[in-house]
DNA sequence: TCCCGGATTTAGACGGGTCTAACCCTAAAC
DNA sequence: GTTTAGGGTTAGACCCGTCTAAATCCGGGA
């Protein structure tokens, strides 16, 4: 049986590691967990006696099949939440993280179940991000890109936005940038900064390269990859 | 902070406690979360010095005021998770006791909040035990008494049926008891076995001690104190 | 009143997860 | 090829919640 605190060094390097093929460092996780590296090396330790992360002393890790699965069963946990409590008990997407975080230990799989059920199997969470199916394989590689590889006067549709401070969120949703909306892209500033306007807003929103990391895009000639 | 685990010895004391002023002996509450008696000890000098029990050595304890709405908070949580999870997620009151457990201690304010208003705010759970208010005062004594204190042939209706193995819960649904409904008593034998037929089935049931202690009823000329 | 059995507490150990301080490795700069 | 800055690991400590074994207390029976 794993612990709490197991799953959730496992998800972090599951999130570490999306869309790449690098090996997540100690002080990566560290800094996403807040913890300090020690705390991280033990950790390691005992997750690769377990056989869930494939180590290089001083190279960092990567999951072991069994732990991503692991991972992929708390991402659909969380996402299922996040999906249920803005749908069936009226919270704002920029409040969800928070509570997701808080339960997605302790449901059971029957819970895991009926909650998907109960909104119909869905693939996507309220920010975008893939909800891993029952099968637990990983999903596909993240919809778009970083709405920062894009230049001026680009016309696209957002995706996801995978940032998890609700403050930033609920910023973002005042001037009307969630998953679904157009944006026409106003200004790349050299440092990063995205300017655009939103379809449903007039007034333009400035994504700081931070925030605009979080945020994905798709061209309106790509397809949907939700649809 | 306190942990989980105090909060689920300062529930269990609650318990135990329930419709006695007695203290609370060690053993039992060794007994009720399924430790070792030097395990409680140890506990106990912990909620001592936190100012959550009142303690005397060698003769058990009671909870203080402040203990108390910690235990009261948590069975809040407790009892409208089993009721959300009937009413919205089409779970079976034999079911729900489990998946309670798990999420009881896990759950914001918010989400409490959200939960209660989606319910109505409900004042007992699906096995009619009284579901503590938001201010937390302690609600009042449990309503009728135990089936086990009446005689053959007196008429009884189901008030609240606080027993929590799910195989039980199950074998008197079946049987037609449950909260609300009439049964009329056929026997009660001098072991304590009550045997009784439900409103709701042909078959009479019969309930060894330990199941009766848990049955509580009140008669037709008592008011519901839930209606 | 004394003793005894059963319950309670004390003593001491352990695994989990965390920390700080000290040591060590790696890779980049020279 | 050396040096060195900075991240990674080891060493050792702590608290939490748990256990077993041993000592202690309480209350009832003689």
């Amino acid at each position: 049986m794993l612990s709490d605190v197991m799953e959730d060094y496992l998800k972090a390097i599951y999130q570490l590691q999306r869309g790449t093929d690098e090996r997540i460092r100690t002080s990566e996780i560290a800094a996403e967990l807040d913890v300090t590296s020690p705390t991280v090396t033990s950790m390691l330790d005992k997750l690769e006696e377990r056989g869930l992360v494939d180590r290089e002393k001083y190279r960092g890790v990567t999951l072991t099949d069994e732990g991503e699965t692991v991972a992929l069963e708390i991402v659909r946990h969380h996402r299922l939440l996040e999906a249920y409590l803005t749908e069936h008990l009226d919270y704002d997407w920029s409040e969800v993280h928070a509570e997701a975080d808080r339960l997605e230990h302790h449901i059971s799989e029957d819970f895991e179940a009926r909650v998907a059920d109960a909104l119909g199997e869905p693939t996507v969470d309220p920010h975008g991000s893939p909800i891993p199916g029952a099968d637990l394989e990983p999903p596909e590689r993240p919809a778009g890109e970083a709405i920062s590889e894009f230049e001026e006067g680009a016309v696209v549709t957002v995706a996801e936005v995978a940032d998890r401070d609700p403050e930033v969120l609920s910023y973002l949703a005042d001037r009307g940038v969630e998953p679904g909306v157009e944006l026409e892209i106003l200004e790349v500033a050299p440092f990063g900064m995205v300017t655009a306007r939103s379809s449903e807003s007039e007034e333009p929103v400035s994504l700081p390269e931070t925030v605009a990391h979080h945020v994905r895009v798709v061209t309106p000639a790509e397809p949907d990859p939700q649809g």
